[in-house]
DNA sequence: GCAAGGTC
């Protein structure tokens, strides 16, 4: 028997389905597809099925000094969630009489597969041979097996290396700062050959942004008008305006200011008295010349073949963050509309047929007319080419089974039709401009008018994502003259550079070379994880700052993307036999431990520093009791409080929120100048403001008593009262507190109204919430019907009864909108991810099974 | 408890 190995599963099912031209029979073994016909069998792995790691007796970070990792032994253990996957290759293995890798045909996929033969060697030593295709197509798949080759050992050591590398360094200085700083517990200060050079050009760009000192100009305009204001349209000549204009109406356009004397950018006026005498004569002036009309034709080619960070590119224009459209593109690819979405290829292999695929949409309710008109006539169906042809994948394109409107979600339908848009626009035609430049004269002074018209939409009546906005001007021609009928000056500041999106960043570090095209988009959620950067488009947290800077100071190579070009160069040299993994990796080693050994004498430096960052980063503002700061701190039972610096001889405290992670906003109180504090706790994120004035305000509120405590009410004469908390909640409680502890929660925002109408079975008044925000107020009712019935609600649903939820999951998924079974079922696991700190979209996914299966057992 | 890279 022949054994056929392949990254996954999805390759799996298609090259059996090529090979056995559809007549594979499917089996499940261990839970994993395996297809069988003739004398072969073929099963998919998960991308790597093994990973490497330090043995355990390093695991614990104060026993072992960081800098031992950076020889300390590495061992390679399977992956847990591989484990079926390996014990069917092994299974598998021992009847095989010949071994075929099929695995991706790039660097990791040389990897993968030679995970895969030592495997294989445990239990056989039938020859083993490796299948090469960049696409999977039956020429392809085919050709592939009828010339099989070798594995190349020298490509996968280099892939080897990488993991080698990324593990000692990334480990060895994650501990190193985390424990220099003294920072305990999960708060660790995560470095990474890839992340970290991301986190730099963020923090880089707001250095730039906070650096920014803005410079005022002024802008000078006029409107002008043809003396018969007539509707004659410039920008196409001889052609009658049929389309909405946008920009002039009738004779009448706007034209710019500019110094005729100066070059690029000269519209803005930098000195006052300038914009004063231009702006004067300008006003003075009725009438203008025109002297100069310039038009010429601009072709807009269409674009080429999405590749990953095209793609995230463009979902992004649409609102989709980064990991959204490729969580989107991976449920496509997965039900078989889209080819697979990672990929760096932008260049279709010729083996894919274009017309077939394009005649395939043709009965299609949306894009079937599109598709009708490419395929019109004996148009010539070249499709645009991009930069990059890669081995691995093609570029991200409609597969040949079209899916039904009702098969897919808003969004993936949005995503769906983004993808098959780009197809189609890959084999239009150019978009043909006509763009006209007015040149007027006011005196000795010159303004300009720029307009466009689009002559052929060309592929932009395929692709509307991109903008086919027109600005007209009236047909004017040289030496005619212009009436002057309203001049403006603007004053504006010249502005920072912008933050960069998700996309600007995705494409910034594909230029830089670092990260993947399956990982970067994960690297950036990696950085909001970390507690790295805040908001979208992503702004870095002081902690990152500190990071940055003490890398930049300590350990350059960690923060520069020179590492990763000498890696990639490194790699290379492995591939292609010049070098080894241990002459490599042992260099490495070496330059490890000399930025160890700079590391090591500035202990107390890096410590400081990272310990003032940190600091800075917890301070709200001044102790009003000695002057002191006052800082976040953490109490010995994990909740939050703020705290003077000058404890143990000061002892003032303010309480804070119990309910997520406090983050510190820049916003400053004035009165107290301290801070405002912001409650991070995913979809249940609230600004808490300035700690001092929370607890002034609770202390002012008087209690209002609403009736008798039910506990203690009878026998000690306690009232249940509406009490304000100086942690800014409010909830009704017993008179009597401490002595009896009865407590209902109420909400924390808006004014609660104490109505006349009372609960038949408590004798408590019915509460309504009025919240300035919402119009609609929120009829509480009687505040211990209202607590059963959400208690109600969360047990009966019980998530705490699924595997690996406990009471403190079940709390931060709750506050992440997540409160029952039904609520799990029906988020996105990404979605639930992002809300809530520490919990994966792997474990998410886990659960959601759980509890589909709980669900079905009821 | 560390990274980055596959895959889902």
């Amino acid at each position: 028997m022949e054994l056929i190995v392949t990254e996954k599963e999805i390759a799996a099912r298609n090259i059996a389905d090529i090979l056995s031209g559809g007549s594979a029979t499917v089996e499940q073994r261990n839970g994993v597809n395996v297809y069988a016909w003739g004398g072969r069998r073929c099963m998919g792995l998960s991308g790597h099925v093994v990973e490497s790691d330090f043995p355990t007796e390093y695991s614990n970070w104060r026993d072992v000094e960081p800098v031992e990792l950076a020889d300390a032994p590495i061992e390679k253990r399977t992956i847990e969630r591989a484990e079926n996957i390996v014990r069917t290759l092994r299974l598998l293995a021992r009847d095989a009489d010949g071994v075929v890798i099929a695995t991706d045909y790039d660097r990791e996929g040389e990897l993968i597969g030679k995970e895969a033969v030592d495997i294989v060697r445990e239990v056989t030593d039938a020859p083993v041979e490796r299948a090469r295709y960049s696409s999977m197509t039956e020429r392809e798949v085919r050709a592939a097996f009828a010339e099989l080759t070798a594995l190349d050992d020298d490509l996968a050591a280099a892939g080897e290396a990488r993991q080698e590398i990324d593990l000692r360094w990334g480990a060895a200085l994650t501990r190193f700062l985390s424990l220099v700083s003294g920072r305990r517990g999960q708060e660790f200060i995560s470095v990474g050959r890839v992340q970290s050079p991301t986190l730099k050009l963020i923090v880089d760009r707001e250095r730039e942004i906070e650096a920014f000192e803005p410079e005022t100009y002024w802008e000078l305009s006029a409107a002008l008008e043809t003396d018969d204001g007539d509707t004659r349209s410039g920008d196409s000549a001889g052609e009658a305006s049929g389309s909405e204009e946008t920009g002039a109406s009738e004779g009448s356009f706007e034209a710019q200011y500019f110094d005729a004397e100066a070059g690029r950018g000269s519209d803005r006026v930098w000195e006052a008295a300038t914009a004063e005498r231009v702006d004067g004569a300008l006003r003075e002036a009725t009438n203008a010349e025109v002297v100069g009309v310039a038009r010429h034709t601009r072709t807009d080619d269409p674009p080429h073949p999405f590749d990953t960070t095209q793609f995230i590119s463009a979902a992004g224009s649409l609102g989709y963050s980064a990991s959204r459209a490729m969580s989107l593109a991976e449920d496509l690819y997965t039900a078989g509309y889209i080819s697979y979405p990672r990929t760096d290829n932008t260049v279709y292999p010729t083996d894919l047929d274009v017309e077939e695929r394009l005649s395939a949409f043709l009965d299609h309710p949306e894009f079937g007319a599109d598709a009708g008109a490419l395929l019109e006539g004996d148009r010539d169906l070249t499709p645009t080419e991009g930069d990059e042809e890669t081995t691995d994948h093609p570029p991200i394109h409609p597969t040949d089974e079209l899916p039904s409107a009702a098969e897919l979600g808003d969004a993936e339908a949005s995503i769906y039709e983004l993808v098959a848009r780009r197809f189609f626009a890959t084999l239009a035609e150019p978009a043909e401009w006509e763009q006209l430049r007015v040149t007027v004269a006011v005196g000795n002074h010159r303004l300009k008018a720029n307009g466009k018209r689009l002559l052929d939409p060309g592929y932009l009546a395929v692709y509307p994502y991109a903008s086919s906005a027109e600005t007209h001007l009236p047909d004017v021609s040289e030496g005619e003259r212009l009436s002057v009928r309203e001049v403006r000056r603007e004053e504006k500041r010249t502005q920072p550079p912008g933050r960069r999106g998700q996309s600007a960043l995705i494409e910034t570090m594909e230029e830089m070379g670092i990260g993947t095209k399956s990982s970067r988009h994960e690297t950036i959620e990696r950085l909001y994880e970390r507690g790295y950067v805040e908001d979208d488009p992503p702004r870095p947290t002081t902690l990152a700052k500190a990071v940055v800077d003490a890398a930049e100071t300590f350990a350059e190579q960690m923060v520069s993307e020179a590492m990763t070009s000498r890696l990639e160069a490194d790699m290379d040299a492995i591939a292609r036999g010049e070098s080894s993994l241990e002459e490599v990796t042992e260099e490495s080693r070496e330059l490890l431990e000399a930025v160890f050994a700079e590391l090591e004498a500035s202990r107390e430096d890096v410590g400081d520093l990272l310990r003032e960052s940190l600091r800075t980063d917890a301070t709200l503002g001044p102790c009003p009791e000695c002057g002191s700061d006052l800082l976040v701190r953490r109490s010995r039972h994990g909740s939050h409080f703020v705290g003077c610096d000058g404890y143990p001889d000061c002892e003032y405290t303010l309480p804070l929120p119990s309910t997520g992670e406090p983050t510190l906003l820049e916003a400053t109180c004035e009165e107290h100048d301290l801070r405002h504090v912001k409650l991070l706790a995913g979809s249940k994120t609230f600004v808490h403001g300035c700690p001092m004035c929370r607890a002034a305000a609770a202390d002012a509120e008087p209690d209002r008593l609403i009736g008798d405590c039910p506990d203690c009410g009878e026998t000690a004469g306690g009232e249940l009262a509406i009490k304000s908390l100086r942690t800014g909640s409010r909830l009704v409680g017993c008179t009597r507190y401490p002595d009896c502890e009865y407590s209902l929660p109420l909400p924390r925002r808006g004014d609660i109204e104490v109505t006349d109408e009372r609960c038949g079975e408590h004798a408590l008044p019915e509460l309504v919430v009025h919240d300035e925000d919402d119009d609609d107020p929120w009829e509480l009712g009687c505040p211990i019907c209202n607590f059963a019935t959400y208690e109600q609600r969360r047990s009966a649903d019980g998530l705490e009864a699924i595997d690996g939820i406990g009471e403190k999951t079940a709390d931060k998924l709750a506050d992440a909108g997540v409160e029952s079974l039904a609520d799990l079922r029906g988020a996105t696991a990404e979605g639930v991810a992002d809300a809530v700190s520490g919990v994966s979209a792997e474990a998410v996914r886990k659960w959601q099974t759980d509890a589909s299966a709980g669900a079905d057992a009821d």
